[in-house]
DNA sequence: CAGCTCGATTTTATCGATAAAATCGATCGC
DNA sequence: GCGATCGATTTTATCGATAAAATCGAGCTG
C-alpha cells in the first residue's frame, strides 16, 4: 500500500482539514490557518508542531473555502484568441506558457476564456469578476481605441497588457494602466543597422498598412537607421517601402513588387515572418538578404533570420506588475519596454557588390 | 451612470447575494437556488419572480460558495506542453482553444498548468486534486508507458485523453480509459491513395523511428495502401522508407537520401510538416510530390499538401466524454476514432511521366 | 371527514477557511 | 506590587451557497 507520490494521505477516506491538523497538533483551528498566513505570530515552538502535524497529514487548503472567505481566488484570467495565421500565433502561445509557468511559481493559477469580439471579452470579464472567478487580467494584442483597457480601469480591476495602449489613429496613447512590451523600432532598427553593417544600402521594408500601432513602429525603426545612415531622400525611402496585409501570399506579391521596382533593395526588412516567407519565395534564388519578426519556429525551421521578442522575460514582467497592483489597493501603473534581439541565419548575408 | 454593459449592478456596493434575491422576490433563498439548480421543484408562477428578481438584481452565484458546498469546481485542468519545434504545438493549440471554447459553452472552464516532466505532471494533478481546483483532466501527448493515466484511473479522478494509449513498445494497449484519437493509419492512407490515383508508383515514407506509436501508425498506413495498389515486394517497401527525428534539418537529410537511392521515389509521404518542409528543401524544384501531416499554418503557408487532423471535433468529443464521467459515478469509458482529411496544395502534382 | 399523499416551500445544518475580537499569562514600568 | 502592555492563542462570527429534513396546505381516498 506504498503509495508512488510522498504525503499521499486519506486512506481513511475523508478529507484532511484545518481543524483535523489542529487536533493532531493540539492547538485551535485559528492557528494553524496563522501558521500558513501568517506565521510571525506564532511561536516558534507551536509553528514547528503545526508544520509537523500538517506534514503528516498532508493538509492541503481548499481553496475555494479560502476563496469565499477571502474574495480572492489567486486566478489570473487570459482570453484565449483564436489562432489566427497560426505563424505568428506561436509568439502567444510562448507568451500563455511563460506567464503559466511564471504565475505557478507565484502562487498563482491561469484560466482562459474565449471571446468572438472585444465587447465579448467584457462580458466574460464581467461574468468571471461577478463570480469572484479571477483576481485580474492578463490582456494581449491591444490595438487603437481598444474599449477592454477602459473598461477595465472604469471598473478598478487589476490588468497589465502584453501590448501597449494605442490610439484610434495608431498613435501611442497613455491611458494609464501597466504594460509590457517589445520596442518594436528597435527591433526593426537593430536588422537595419545589421544590413548596413553587411554592407547593404538599398535596404527595403516590406510591412503593413498605416494605422495599426505595431506595424508603424516597426517601419519607423527601419526608416530612422536608413535615414541616418544613408543619403536616401524621403521620397526615395518611401519607394523602398511596400504596405500589404499579414500574410505569406501578400508577402510574395509585395516583395516581387520592390524588386522590380526603380530601387531595386539588395535587402527586405519585413514586419513579421509570414511577410518574410512570402519575400523569401519572390526572392527565388537571388540574393538578396531577408530579416523577419518574431523569430517564430518556422523561421527557425526556414533559416529565415528574424527579430526575437523576449517572451518569457514579458510575462514575468507582466506577471511581477500584476502581483503589484494584486498586493496594493492603491492603482500605480507601471510600464516595461523590452528589447528584442536579432536572431542572424542564413537568409541575411552580406551584400553582394 | 448609464453602463455599457447590461446587468450593470452593484451601485450600492455590496454584493448580490441568494438572499438579497430572495428578499426582492419575497421567498426563501433556498427557493431561488432550486431555481438556478433544480427548476422542476418550482411552481411556475414562482419561478418567474424569481428569474425576474434575478434579472433586476444581475445576480450571479458565487462559484466559491457554491464549490465549497458541492466539492466540485467545474474546472478542467490541462497541462501546457512546452513549445516544442512549435510547428505541430500549433494543433495543441488549436485544440486547446476549441476545448476551451467548448467548455465554456457546457459551463465548464479550462485551467491550465505546465510541468517538466510526467512525475511532475502528477505531483500537480495530486496539488490540483487535493485543493478541489479541478474536477476532470484532459491529456496530450499520450506515449508508450504512460504513468499518467494508471496514476488517474488508480485515484478514480475523471479524464480523458487526446491520444490513445500506447503501450512501452509502441502497439496499441486498452488500458480501459476514456480517449479520443485521429486515426494517423487513415490519414497516411489517404495521402498515399491520392498520389497512386495521380499516377505515383514509387511513393515513399518519411518518418519517425519505430517505438513512437503514432509514427508507426502512420508509416503503417503508407505501407499498407502502397502494398495493396502496387507489386512492390516488402523489401523494397523497406528501402522506400526513411526514418529520422522530427525536425526541419533531419527531413531534409533523410529526403535527399530518399532521392539519391535505388528506387528513386516520385512522391514522399511525411510522417509531419517538419519532415515534409525538410523534404521540400532537398526536393527543390524537382518534380517530386511531397505531402505532410497535421495542416499546421505553415503548410497552408508554403502551399504544402498535408494530412489535416479533425481538432475541432477532437476537442468537442474529449469534452462530451468528460462530461458522461463528470456525470455519473461509475466509470464506463468511451473512446472515438476520428478521421482525418487529406487537404490537397500546390506540393502534391501528378506523376510527371 | 380523518388520514394520507404529494408538491411547494422553508428551516436547519454544513461545506472549510479567515477576520476580528476576546482571552490569558507573562513581563514591565514606576 | 498593581495596572498597563504585549505576545500568543483561542473564541466567535462570517463568507454564500446547497443538501437534507421539516413544514404546510391542498387534494385525494375510503
Amino acid at each position: 500500500m506504498s503509495d508512488d507520490t510522498q504525503g499521499e494521505q486519506d486512506t481513511s477516506g475523508s478529507r484532511v482539514t484545518l481543524e483535523s491538523v489542529a487536533k493532531r497538533a493540539a492547538v485551535s483551528r485559528q492557528t494553524v490557518s496563522n501558521v500558513l498566513n501568517a506565521p510571525h505570530r506564532v511561536r516558534p515552538m507551536t509553528l514547528q508542531r503545526v508544520h509537523s502535524a500538517i506534514a503528516e497529514l498532508g493538509y492541503r487548503p481548499l481553496l475555494a473555502a479560502r476563496q469565499l472567505r477571502t474574495q480572492r481566488s489567486r486566478i489570473i484570467g487570459l482570453r484565449l484568441e483564436p489562432v489566427r495565421d497560426g505563424i505568428n500565433g506561436a509568439v502567444l502561445d510562448r507568451f500563455l506558457h511563460a506567464l503559466t509557468e511564471e504565475a505557478q511559481r507565484g502562487g498563482y493559477r491561469t484560466m482562459l476564456f474565449t471571446a468572438h469580439s472585444d465587447e465579448d471579452e467584457i462580458a466574460r470579464y464581467s461574468e468571471l469578476l461577478a463570480t469572484t472567478s479571477v483576481d485580474a487580467f492578463v490582456l494581449t494584442s491591444t490595438h487603437g481605441g481598444d474599449p477592454r483597457t477602459s473598461w477595465l480601469t472604469r471598473q478598478g480591476v487589476p490588468f497589465v497588457s502584453f501590448g501597449r495602449p494605442w490610439s484610434d489613429t495608431g498613435r501611442l496613447s497613455d491611458t494609464g494602466h501597466s504594460w509590457v512590451d517589445v520596442d518594436n523600432a528597435q527591433g526593426t532598427r537593430a536588422a537595419t543597422e545589421y544590413l548596413l553593417s553587411q554592407g547593404h544600402r538599398r535596404i527595403a521594408f516590406l510591412g503593413w498598412p498605416a494605422g495599426s500601432g505595431v506595424g508603424d513602429e516597426r517601419r519607423e525603426g527601419w526608416r530612422r537607421a536608413l535615414s541616418k545612415a544613408t543619403a536616401w531622400s524621403a521620397s526615395t525611402l518611401v519607394a523602398l517601402s511596400a504596405e500589404t496585409t499579414d500574410s505569406v501570399e501578400h508577402g510574395a506579391e509585395a516583395a516581387a513588387g520592390l524588386l522590380a521596382a526603380k530601387y531595386r533593395p539588395t535587402a527586405i526588412v519585413c514586419a513579421s515572418d509570414s511577410l518574410a516567407i512570402g519575400a523569401l519565395s519572390a526572392v527565388a534564388a537571388e540574393p538578396v538578404a531577408v530579416v523577419g519578426f518574431d523569430d517564430t519556429p518556422v523561421a527557425a525551421a526556414l533559416g529565415l533570420s528574424s527579430v526575437a521578442q523576449p517572451v518569457e522575460r514579458a510575462a514575468s514582467d507582466c506577471f511581477e506588475l500584476l502581483l503589484g497592483h494584486l498586493g496594493a489597493t492603491s492603482a500605480i501603473s507601471a510600464n516595461r519596454l523590452l528589447k528584442p534581439e536579432l536572431v542572424v541565419r542564413r537568409t541575411s548575408p552580406a551584400a553582394a557588390g
